[in-house]
DNA sequence: AATTATTAGTTCAAGAATGAACAACAAACA
DNA sequence: TGTTTGTTGTTCATTCTTGAACTAATAATT
């Protein structure tokens, strides 16, 4: 018995899927490069794009946000505390709650990076058009819908 | 002046890259979980994914295809050595490469590894016909592409 | 042939990410 | 009220990843 014609690079998600995953990690790399000027990680980045979007949100709707566990946040955020970038105060109707937000510095610094972000994003995907892109993004929304149901067995 | 306009999350190239970025990583950490029952981490599965497909491969040649540091690879293999499920020998022409390849019992894990990650990828595909997949794996190898081009400088 | 430059792999120390166990607080309910 | 249950954030030990410095082997240069 010849296994080989079911071998999973023989089906078209399977290989388009690793693909996605060579790109991610490929621009995440080059990423992580341009931004060492900014002294800032593809991590911290992702913190401070959800502060400006989401300000006021607790640790632990932002470990839900960025899929990391909560103990991941708290070594994170005391970094940015320190160098003034994120403001973090308790909630006074909830004292388990810290309730996170950029401070001035904070969104300076986070347009800086964005700049280098979208500006790399744009040299990654200039041979695809709107529309395509488009498309894409469509299916990568449905699947972190279905993970996250998935998710919640 | 309202800069909120050139926000970066109106340009539809940069909102639908975030949208990947974050699929990816919803997609991982799900593989993490279900691979844990094989005691096997992504990490490990790419590098027997990569020695299936070129077996014979260097641990430089490895690192590359997987985009990290050599001194990853050095980690990562003696684990999986003294599981017996890579091998590694001596090139017999040049004495500084080790040359690497699956045992049979590590070609018995990796199907079972890649039963469990095709499934999960028809799980977060199914919802994406044929052609948008393919659409989308062309986006995807053009940016890997254009990525390592950017890296040479 | 002798020297110099590259290349492959390793070591090591530092920095991230993870999950389990924990303390403080809040909510539900008797 | 008092007890139980659930939630938020922290701590800590473990594991992974990284990049710089190192050794050994090969290639290139003189």
């Amino acid at each position: 018995m010849n296994n080989k014609q079911e071998l999973p690079w023989d089906n078209p998600r399977f290989r388009n899927w690793v693909a996605v995953a060579r790109a991610c990690h490929a621009l995440e790399r080059t990423l992580a490069a341009r931004l060492a000027p900014l002294d800032l990680k593809p991590a911290q980045l992702d913190v401070l794009m959800n502060l400006y979007r989401h300000p006021g949100m607790s640790q632990h709707d932002l470990a839900r946000k960025l899929l990391v566990g909560r103990s991941n946040i708290t070594m994170l955020l005391p970094q940015l505390e320190k160098r003034g970038i994120v403001r973090r105060e308790g909630d006074p109707k909830d004292k388990r709650i810290l309730r996170l937000a950029l401070t001035d510095a904070g969104t300076t610094l986070l347009m800086e990076a964005l700049k280098i972000y979208t500006a790399l994003i744009e040299l990654a995907m200039a041979e695809s058009s709107p529309a395509q892109c488009d498309v894409m993004g469509d299916q990568m929304r449905r699947i972190t819908d279905v993970l996250d149901k998935a998710r919640e067995f």
